[in-house]
DNA sequence: AAGGGACACAACCGCAGAGCC
DNA sequence: AGGCTCTGCGGTTGTGTCCCT
């Protein structure tokens, strides 16, 4: 049995109040991010280490951009998504000022509801079966307010078994077709750490 | 104006991988 | 080699806000 991150009688949960966030910021900024697991005592928090570290990430830092997304990023989300699934962290690599967290509520909150609107299903960007007969064609190449342009494919002679097989990890990365074959991404990021892309040019220690 | 449902987003939980001893 | 700790990730939940009736 594992140990509980933390003793959780000792501890704050839920909302944030200003004071604990301003105790955090100056923390960090005075000491950069260090062990999370003794940041709480250090910074003179009663939250665990684990609750430090998110409120940091998706909301503190402050190279985040926060905000409504805009449309080349939602497109890159979408691109992204039908290449790695629910890889979060990786996607949000790729939208410097953006959080894991909020790329994945915003996909579950807009994006998805947007596809599936479009006819497309989110889980493996491919256009529904029922919208693929010909006297209900989703006008693809026009569908979008965001400019992405979605293909209508034919399906190839792929037993529907597969669909359910392949898309439980929502990527369609080895499927030899997809409802984005136009992609042509660089994603030599693979190797890269989730927060290099918002580092770039930028220390570990966002102050010093 | 009030109530209820839908939506958006912050935060938590549990798991897995990496690193250390 | 194996166990332990820490960190990071993805899924899920809780709560506040908005909108419709």
């Amino acid at each position: 049995m594992r140990k509980p991150c933390c003793n959780k009688q000792d501890t704050n949960k839920g909302a944030w109040s200003k004071q604990e966030d301003q105790k955090l910021v100056d923390y960090i900024t005075k000491h950069g991010e260090g062990c999370w697991r003794s940041l709480p005592e250090a910074a003179g928090l009663l939250r665990c280490g684990k609750s430090c570290r998110l409120r940091w990430i998706n909301y503190l830092r402050p190279d985040l951009k926060r905000g409504n997304f805009a449309e080349d990023e939602e497109d890159l989300i979408i691109k992204l998504h039908a290449l790695l699934g629910n890889r979060w962290s990786l996607i949000a690599g790729r939208l410097p000022g953006r959080t894991d967290n909020e790329v994945k509520n915003y996909w579950n909150s807009h994006l998805r509801r947007k596809l599936i609107n479009m006819g497309i299903d989110p889980n493996n960007h491919r256009l529904k079966q029922n919208l693929l007969r010909p006297h209900n064609p989703p006008n693809p190449a026009s569908a979008t307010s965001t400019g992405l342009k979605i293909q209508t494919i034919q399906q190839p002679t792929k037993p529907p078994v597969d669909n359910e097989q392949t898309s439980d990890a929502g990527s369609c990365l080895e499927d030899d077709q997809c409802a984005l074959p136009d992609l042509n991404l660089d994603l030599t990021m693979s190797v890269r750490s989730p927060s290099i892309a918002h580092v770039e040019g930028n220390p570990k220690h966002y102050e010093s």
